[in-house]
DNA sequence: AATGAATGAGAGTTCATTCAT
DNA sequence: CATGAATGAACTCTCATTCAT
């Protein structure tokens, strides 16, 4: 997986820095994926990368949170550009949606270990102290883009009357059980899936 | 809490030793939807229930697993209960879906805590070697049942065409989402996301 | 295995008392034998007797110490009546050499668990400081009187010149070799060990 | 006693690992032989060698399997160099025996503590789990070179017959038992010893 | 830029024993 | 005669982090 490397430099990074912290995301990812985020440990993530020891991590990453934070930041920069992709601006608002859920889908099956992992960690990291670490982040840039798409698609009269918001949760809900499904079951039909989770929100989400 | 009182006793269990069986659920539910599954340990609970020792649980249950299984046998004694007392049988299909969904929301308000601790342990309980406890069990109870039923309202044409497992989870997820977002914020509109959904979930589902 | 209850009475025991205490002492025997000394505890003796608590064996011993001192009295008495029984004394010198170390082996054939507990505690029993519990009991028991014997034949011209106590432990060591070995595989050919250590021993106390 | 330093080395380690890891090795030995195998324990360990935590021991070794592994390994390669270099190789089978005996008592006497620990953990060690750890190693290092050498003299015919396994048998049983006297009682006679057992098992062995 | 070495805190579990009735 | 209930201490092991090169 290298799907975040032009994430990593930017800042004030040398290129030798900027690949080892891309080198110790990686590994995280896979960790988080394959052991969910409670049990994803130092350990667990230097043994993964072939690391000797923890001191790596701590050298490059102040504390954990900021490794759970620039492991969070580029997997939604990786999704948002697979879902960006994917998502042509010519269609219209009904279309719009059938080809979101559709990337969305297609993103669980392109990179299911980024997937699972994006899940656990917006809904499991917490700091230090216990406090939940991204609740603000991850509700704009998973269901605030979405949601705001449907008001604007309800002004356009192409969808009915819903609490846009709740909406866009419900959707976001059932594309992240269907990844954390995936996770357990490898096997699963995604392409039936996709088309179902989209009959159904056409149907939730119809004017009529 | 005294929610599982009646779960508790029914085995070979002695008043006191069902008392304190209970003592120690209730506070492990609270630990739970305070803290999170992750961050659930003994001296957490017994500060909690107010007991001096840890060896207290250790006394009462064999060991962790056995805790957090008894746990969740309450939990899911206490939310069938509560359900079941408010879904009537008279009732077509269609109507069967509304008084379902209201009733889950119903349990949210009524036992935010119970709500969140079950969606906690469903989800992230894990053996001593890593591998998830209750994915069987808690998939029957708390989606096979539903997926039962729609597909029932299905044959007797209430419902449109669709895979009503998809569906089933599709609602579980939405659920357990707002029971998540519940217990980050205690103030949350339930009476309008139970409207909303129960809405969404009727266009979804809907035959024409 | 019912072998010492004629040990547990003769105090001032009532008949109930002392069909408790030997029921216990038959649970610790079984559970030495199987899990060696040092993994031994009130919680698997209890479980072995089927007992329902831990309770019971501090009601009936007033400490560990004393519950491993009966056992180890109680195996004692057992193995002198058995090795008693089998060792003639019309024979000679030389004949009684060979019926000690038959009855030997025949006590490991007859009551393996006896024997296998009776080593490990010799062997491994210590006060809850540290110390060990029966050096100086066992070496009397054990050694001593064979030590006697050897040096009555010594003086009768059977044997030959040796220490006394050095040959009565070496023979001691290897037959509870032989019982920690048959405790780790019961099917040891117990006929063929018993000629072997026969001949040896016969040897090394011959006069020539 | 700095007995295992060669060991420690020649694997991927530093000095300063090997070191430590020799200095816990040694204060491990101590424990072992001052409080036998079952009452050793981390915390007793770090006392010895005077370290700050446990913390330090789980450092230097994945878990207690591995570090009684690296234990009894620092403990036979430094027994098997020592009777190594004290039993020459011109003499003859007869004289190979009485030297292999003396040999192994000279070890009792220069190295009682691990003589007294080689026994204990051989004896007594077992894995997490109950099951014993080094039972075929130990017999082949322990049991099985002698028992070939026995069989190799019958051949030549210096020695009589006998089933060699059980003699090498009853020969290191033997020496532990002495072994384990010595460490309760520093004063033993270790020279009156070695003749008596020398001459015990060159009768025992003899062809006549 | 990297590493070796060390650490205090906390986890769940087992231990023999004691209190009260 | 028996039991239920409770307990403090000790156990091995894992955790993220820090110090010193």
């Amino acid at each position: 997986m290298q799907i975040k490397r032009e994430f990593a430099d930017g800042l004030g990074l040398t290129p030798t820095e900027a690949a080892r912290r891309a080198q110790i995301i990686d590994a995280t990812i896979e960790v988080i994926a394959e052991f969910g985020y409670a049990r994803t440990s130092f350990a667990r993530i230097i043994a993964r990368a072939g690391l000797s020891s923890t001191r790596m991590i701590s050298y490059h990453f102040t504390d954990k949170t900021e490794l759970i934070t620039a492991t969070l930041l580029a997997l939604i920069d990786d999704h948002d550009r697979f879902v960006t992709e994917r998502s042509p601006m010519d269609h219209d608002r009904a279309a719009m949606l059938r080809s979101v859920l559709t990337a969305e889908i297609d993103y669980l099956a392109s990179e299911p270990k980024a997937a699972s992992a994006l899940t656990e960690i917006a809904g499991n990291a917490r700091d230090s102290d216990g406090s939940p670490l991204f609740e603000v982040v991850v509700y704009d840039l998973r269901v605030g883009r979405l949601a705001r798409q449907l008001t604007q698609g309800q002004r356009e009269g192409v969808f009915g009357a819903f609490d846009a918001e709740i909406m866009a949760r419900a959707i976001r809900a059932t594309v992240e059980d269907i990844a954390q499904r995936l996770s357990g079951d490898p096997g699963l039909d995604l392409r039936h899936h996709a088309a179902e989770i989209t009959a159904l929100f056409a149907r939730a989400t119809s004017p009529g």
